[in-house]
DNA sequence: GTGCTTGCAAATCGTTTGCAATAGC
DNA sequence: GCTATTGCAAACGATTTGCAAGCAC
């Protein structure tokens, strides 16, 4: 599904910019902070300014068309595949990996929580990415 | 174990400040942060600064004496429970609970992760607590 | 022309940093 | 005395807010 259709499927409405912070979530599987889609996409569009990006970001996560990771304790991370997978933070080189959520984890999100209501279930790992194991040695 | 034992085994030098901000931790399990410990703490300890409280509450976590959440957007809390459980955050009231890690959940620490090397494994949920859903009826 | 969306600049606030004072062996 | 620890004040930086201008139906 392209960004738009992913807009209207969740109840936004698909202004252009939307549209074009959306489709840089789609093209971009890096779980970029608001600040790196504010700098990459305002090359192409340079009136674009940062509060529509944390605007439209933090909409987006609200509607379910993209989830916000806070795996970072420094800045807040958003990755616009919305299917169930985990986070690896690499604490050296600060990179966000994704990896699959494992089969049992996945059915959590159907249990009962102590009479709470769950909306989101998050794993996140963290330690050292095979790139940054291979350099420490 | 107490707060000074704890410190100890974890190879940190016990100071009367570190030791007041373990205690804190294993006496208020409601996942504070920085700021609630050092204003909670300095009613008692006039002295103390936030610096303090800041840098022994990265100390505690990078040693393993406590874990950071990062499960709140707005800022890092900390946890003296180091044990392996699952954080409720409600979006509502912004509380954090504490929920059992189900047993599938915990054997994923050991797996491999297409090569990486974890060292921290979190589970979060958010969603609206059991008090919060009263309320809003 | 009314309501939603955008954008600028300023403010906010959790957290970090620089550095001098202090405490403990 | 030397090293680790603490504390103050200033800086920082990600995010939010206030508000005016622009856009769309």
């Amino acid at each position: 599904m392209d960004a738009y259709n992913i807009l209207i499927s969740h109840g936004i409405n698909p202004s252009m910019q939307r549209i074009a912070i959306m489709e840089y979530l789609l093209n971009h599987r890096t779980h970029p902070s608001a600040d790196d889609v504010y700098t990459n996409l305002s090359k192409t569009m340079p009136t674009l300014s940062k509060t529509t990006v944390y605007n439209t970001l933090k909409l987006l996560s609200e509607k379910g068309a993209a989830l916000m990771l806070t795996i970072d304790e420094n800045k807040v991370n958003f990755d616009g595949d919305t299917s169930p997978h985990t986070h690896f933070l690499c604490k050296t080189c600060g990179r966000i990996y994704d990896l699959p959520m494992a089969g049992s984890v996945k059915e959590v999100m159907a249990m009962d929580a102590d009479g709470h209501l769950i909306t989101e279930v998050h794993q996140y790992y963290r330690g050292i990415c095979k790139n940054c194991l291979v350099t420490k040695k």
